[in-house]
RNA sequence: GGGCGAUUAACUCAGCGGUAGAGUGCUACCUUCACACGGUAGAAGUCAGAGGUUCGAAUCCUCUAUCGCCCACCA
């Protein structure tokens, strides 16, 4: 008979169709249905400049996989997604396109750098309404790559519910949590030292900011004291801001130096006097004990001068050259002002020594440029009021942070918390809602623009040009995105967001914030739970980067192996709190489990056609709708079906078992083990055991009640399992599931209702039962190959006291016989007879095998010898355990009684080990009283 | 300078107080009618090192070594 299904399974041929089918049913927005328990998340918005790289499709597998469950358990599930505008990002690309078609003739990797600095001055002649025209334009063309590589991978969001953060609607929450902290005088705006990228052109947070670690030079230099009575030496990393000094600190503490407190000092090369101060920042151990002050150029300075009430006098100028109060330096470059200023130095013989100094610069995050610490006024959010909710939510366990250390984490940032700075001297983003009057100086913050001052009535106010930190409008998520501050049925429904899952890099970046804000304007935590799931590196554990090369596409390598096989892969490696290696044999791993499933379906399905239809009619009835996990079989109605009957109990119950693990893992996001869980459960139980079990009866060509019933049971059982699968391989999941035959049309399996969160009871005694005969299966086989015996059919005795154990065997013998190999299986009540070597069972039978070119002698004994060995040493371990008074006292009963038990075990194992060696030809019994002391203990 | 994590079978990793596990790879046998992207059986580990706590430690504590990450204003 010819099959139409395919041998090899091609996710290619079946994943696009449901990918579509997904989006196309909108199969993933929740329905109105209050009763049902809800469950809600935000998709953590990618940059609209990006493409799904593996941190991504770590992230949404393991969002996709959860979701699906809680799904198939009933649940009402929200899964929002939408899309970040990445102001700064977003303006560079742009800018470097304007660039590029400026000069399209360049190549190589410097064009990109020339690209970049024309696309700058470009942007700044055309002005910011013409650049955020092509902004736009840029983001309505690629703005939506990972939207349809998410549409692609099977992320099962809701479509008709996607956001942007510039949307209208989300703009508004942003002016308007603005607003309200403004008001509140929370966020303020003020003239400090900001960390200042001179090749982006604005001011960057400190999270921004990046610490390399270079080679540099500590210079020794002289300032002369302004009577002439020597010189006071300083040490400096960076000599040309010394132009910019306006004092020398000593710590007050110093006995060196603190007579020297209120003196001046000649700053050389300016001829500026300025004063000596103390101040306990200075450490007097490091360098010479005295410190330049640079107020305008460091941000401790800048602290020290604040407290000294000092001048800062800015040298260094937003484009990183000198400016004109740097004297004769100025318009030099930063890096042509330090040669300067030394050779100046020495060529006066101020230059005491120079060492050799390694220091950490700070460079932009994004181009790498080193950052200069300016003065500039800039926009501040007040943290520390902030943070105090925000501290408290997490430690109350009102937001519960998962792994426990990522809780650590954010609670000592918090701790140390700092102003943030919210404004970005850019134009792609939101502008930030102030206006100044040039009459007055009035600073106006409203939700609209003001047509005249408040004030003094005059003119129009000037925006301020600035817009905000990306992080501020993503900081509002997930509630902006439910319609706030609007009072909407949405915000209503699905807020708080049951769960929240990033990873731990952007931390303090966006975690914090949302947590901060979210308490700050609902009222309630934005999330009650946070996952935060660990980096994908590659397969040598290295960090992806474009830079070393060894960034793997997970589109690649989803077309090689299909997106299921990936997720899989994923997920399986996805334990909490470690680093994922990501190896691309894996994938070809659970490409294989696919295709092992692909062919348990297409097996089942070649069957299930042969069924005559009033079988099938009742496989209809009983598909759908799905009953409880581990619901009853159809009964076998014949008493020699017995065999079928303990499979069915043993793999129900099974099911049963595996989806209560399930719960579990996945409660605890133990993707991992779920993963590991349903893989074992599906390959090696079902296929390898169950469906090997039933098959002959299942092709059997009968139009018997006993073949039906297997076939049909057998189908149900692989319908729950692939249920079980489908949050991990939904698309080969879905394609069979569509396949089974069913009576009424049938829209998805996962909108299916399905009790995953309520299995049927475990049962034991099949349980148990069915272990016994799997273990009399295994020994006989394993006999076999040690014989060498694989091609041939033996005869098997099996000898037990047990009568029990006896019947069990003969009412299952077919199985047996058919899975084992054997040609015909005898009954022994009692023992073997002599000269007969045999395998003990833990059940407590002896197997013995026949056949005619059978047993060399001298290997049985061996292998016998080897066993009894191993138990032996076994034995003593256990005997020596027992054997201690304080073991028997002190342990729990539970583990002393599971001891004893396995001693028992084994020592009747023992026994009959030496015992099947004695009966072997010419082999002497053990010594008796050897013998004698594995006997069962009293 | 602080903090965190890793070190377990040839490889990649789970396990984190009670007989050392998985996947891949390896060995032998099997092209039996779902699947060779398959089946059956098997070999393989002083759980980094040294101390300690405990009846019992891969698992908890301390130190050491190697590797990695995060945070930090020491000029």
């Amino acid at each position: 008979m010819q099959s139409e299904i395919p041998k090899v399974y091609s996710p290619e041929a079946i994943e696009p169709r449901w990918a579509r089918y997904w989006v196309d049913q909108k199969l993933y927005r929740p329905s109105d249905d209050g009763a049902r328990p809800r469950f809600s998340l935000s998709l953590p918005p990618p940059n609209i400049t990006g493409s799904l790289h593996m941190g991504h499709m770590l992230e949404h597998t393991e969002i996709d996989i959860l979701m699906r469950w809680h799904r198939m358990r009933g649940e009402n599930v929200l899964w929002l997604p939408g899309m970040d505008h990445a102001s700064i990002s977003t303006q560079m690309i742009v800018e470097r396109e304007i660039g590029r078609e400026a000069l399209p003739d360049l190549e190589g990797p410097q064009a990109r750098h020339a690209w970049q600095r024309e696309g700058q001055r470009r942007r700044l002649e055309m002005g910011p309404e013409k650049f955020l025209e092509r902004c736009w334009q840029w983001k309505e063309q690629n703005g939506d790559t990972i939207r349809r590589q998410m549409e692609r991978m099977g992320a099962s969001v809701d479509w008709t519910r996607a956001r942007f953060t510039m949307d209208a609607a989300y703009s508004r929450a942003v002016i308007e949590v603005f607003v309200r902290l403004y008001e509140e005088g929370l966020i303020y705006r003020g003239h400090y030292i900001v960390n200042w990228c001179p090749r982006c052109g604005t001011a960057v947070s400190d999270l921004e900011v990046e610490h390399q670690d270079r080679a540099g030079h500590l210079w020794y230099i002289r300032y002369p004291f302004e009577d002439g009575s020597g010189h006071i030496v300083v040490a400096t990393t960076r000599p040309e801001t010394m132009l910019g000094d306006t004092a020398v600190a000593v710590n007050p503490n110093d006995t060196r130096y603190h007579r020297l407190i209120g003196r001046k000092v000649i700053l050389p090369l300016l001829d500026r006097s300025i004063p000596v101060i103390g101040d306990s920042f200075v450490d007097p151990t490091f360098g010479t004990g005295a410190v330049k002050v640079t107020p305008a150029h460091d941000p401790n300075d800048f602290a020290i001068g604040q407290r000294h009430n000092l001048p800062g006098i800015t040298v260094i100028d937003f484009d990183a050259h000198m400016t004109d109060d740097a004297g004769p330096y100025a318009r030099l470059s930063r890096e042509q002002a330090r040669v300067a200023v030394v050779r100046d130095l020495e060529a006066a013989g101020l230059i005491e020594k120079i060492e050799d100094y390694k220091l950490s610069v700070a460079v932009c995050e994004r181009c790498k440029t080193i950052v200069e610490p300016l003065l500039s006024k800039q926009w501040f959010v007040r943290m520390k009021p902030l943070a105090e909710p925000a501290i408290r939510a997490v430690e109350e366990g009102r937001i519960r942070i998962i792994p426990d250390n990522s809780r650590k984490v954010y609670l000592d940032w918090m701790y140390r918390i700092y102003d943030w700075c919210i404004s970005r001297q850019l134009w792609w983003g939101h502008r930030i809602p102030a206006w100044y009057c040039d009459a007055c100086g009035e600073v106006i913050v409203a939700r609209e623009a003001p047509s005249s001052c408040p004030k003094c009535q005059s003119g129009t106010p000037r925006q301020d040009p600035d817009v905000l930190d990306t992080w501020f409008s993503s900081g509002l998520w997930p509630f902006a995105t439910l319609g706030w501050p609007g009072q909407t049925d949405d915000l209503r429904r699905f807020y708080p967001n049951d769960l929240m899952i990033m990873g731990f890099d952007i931390l303090f970046f966006w975690a914090a914030r949302m947590i901060v804000l979210g308490l700050k304007f609902t009222e309630d935590v934005p999330f009650r739970e946070l996952y935060v799931h660990a980096l994908v590196r590659d397969a040598e554990r290295q960090k992806m980067s474009k830079t070393k090369g060894n960034v793997l596409d997970p589109l690649e390598i989803t077309e090689k192996y299909g997106t299921d096989a990936v997720r899989f892969a994923l997920a399986s490696s996805a334990a909490p709190g470690t680093d994922i290696a990501f190896s691309e044999d894996r994938v070809k791993g659970y490409r294989d489990f696919a295709n092992k499933i692909w062919n348990a379906g297409r097996f089942i399905l070649m069957n299930l056609g042969k069924l005559p239809a009033p079988a099938l009619r009742h496989l209809g009835t009983t598909l759908d709708p799905i009953p409880a996990i581990g619901f009853d079989a159809v009964p076998h109605s014949e008493p020699e079906s017995e065999a079928l009957r303990l499979a069915d109990c043993w793999i129900f119950s099974r099911l049963a078992t595996v989806t209560r693990e399930m719960n579990e893992d996945l409660a605890a996001y133990r993707f991992h083990e779920a993963a590991h869980t349903i893989y074992h459960f599906f390959w090696h139980e079902l296929c390898d055991w169950y469906l090997e079990w039933v098959k002959p009866e299942v092709i059997k060509d009968s139009e018997g009640p006993r073949a039906s019933a297997a076939c049909i049971n057998l189908a149900r059982v692989f319908e729950t399992a692939l249920h079980l699968l489908h949050p991990f391989m939904p698309f080969l999941t879905e394609e069979l599931w569509h396949q089974l035959p069913r009576s009424s049309e049938a829209q998805s399996i996962s909108v299916t209702s399905f009790d995953l969160a309520n299995p049927r009871a475990i049962d034991s005694v099949s349980e148990k039962q069915f272990q016994t005969v799997q273990e009399l299966i295994v020994a006989a086989r394993n006999v076999k190959a040690e014989m060498g015996l694989q091609k041939e059919k033996p005869s098997a005795q099996v000898a037990s006291d047990d009568l029990r154990i006896l019947e069990l065997f003969r009412s299952h013998q077919e199985p047996i016989l058919n899975l084992a190999g054997l040609e015909a299986l005898n009954f022994v009540r009692g023992r073997l007879p002599a000269g007969a070597a045999a395998v003990p069972l833990a059940s407590g039978c002896d197997l013995r095998l026949f056949y005619e070119r059978a047993v060399d002698p001298a290997s049985e004994r061996l292998r016998l010898e080897r066993d009894l060995a191993k138990v032996k040493n076994h034995l003593e371990q256990t005997d020596r355990q027992l054997k201690k008074e304080s073991f028997r006292n002190r342990a729990p009963q539970e583990v002393v009684a599971g001891v004893e038990r396995r001693r028992a075990e084994l020592a009747d194992q023992y026994a009959r080990l030496a015992e099947s060696l004695a009966r072997l030809d010419g082999f002497p019994a053990e010594p008796k009283d050897s013998a004698g002391q594995v006997g069962p203990q009293p």
